[in-house]
DNA sequence: GCCAACGTTGGC
DNA sequence: GCCAACGTTGGC
């Protein structure tokens, strides 16, 4: 028997700032952003897949993934970012259709992103499924974002490198107005 | 348990 | 293509 790896639980989040958006009232939709390079995976190939449906796999960071498994649930929505674009920006909104479930593709010994050390029988990394709901007449830009008062306290501009990110409901009615 | 080295993300 | 930020790894 080995020595037990050190599981990636830890997260910033858990040390209290985002520990809120883990809990919501009854009944209340939460929002959130998830992020995607368009080169691998636009927002018009979102809308285009089978039922217009993506399981968002291959999240490999551990306060992404507690996002996916213990924050987001059916029926919250999610911006769809694009980073490492020209210009990176929120092009559309999708929507939760699964809630956190095992990542196949850290289970699977062929799969690129295979996790050795992650055990079928407690999986390190989880997933949720993403429906396209509407794409945006104009996308909101980073650029747009960072010179909005309204959105200067956004998870995306505070918290970078992380590809889910939670929305507030104010922000989230704000970039729905900018985008139409 | 500290912290230096390393890898990844993503803006610019 | 560069590099800052920051999470992870592993030696000690």
């Amino acid at each position: 028997m080995t020595a037990k790896k050190r599981a990636p639980q830890s997260a910033p989040y858990e040390k209290g700032a985002w520990a809120h958006v883990f809990t919501r009232a009854k009944g209340e939709r939460r929002y959130w952003l998830i992020k995607s390079e368009p080169d691998v995976f636009s927002y018009d190939d979102l809308a285009a897949a089978p039922k217009q449906t993506t399981s968002w796999d291959s999240v490999r960071n551990s306060s992404a993934r507690n996002f996916m498994r213990d924050g987001m649930k059916k029926g919250d929505r999610a911006f769809y970012y694009h980073s490492n674009a020209e210009p990176s920006a929120i092009v559309g909104i999708c929507e939760v259709v699964r809630e956190g479930y095992p990542d196949s593709t850290a289970l699977d010994a062929s799969h690129e992103y295979f996790d050795p050390d992650s055990d079928p029988a407690n999986p390190t990394w989880f997933m949720v499924d993403v429906k396209a709901v509407k794409k945006f007449r104009t996308p909101v830009t980073l650029p747009d974002i960072k010179a909005d008062k309204a959105l200067a306290n956004m998870a995306l501009i505070k918290v970078s490198r992380l590809s889910v990110v939670p929305v507030t409901a104010e922000e989230w009615e704000h970039i729905c107005k900018l985008g139409g």
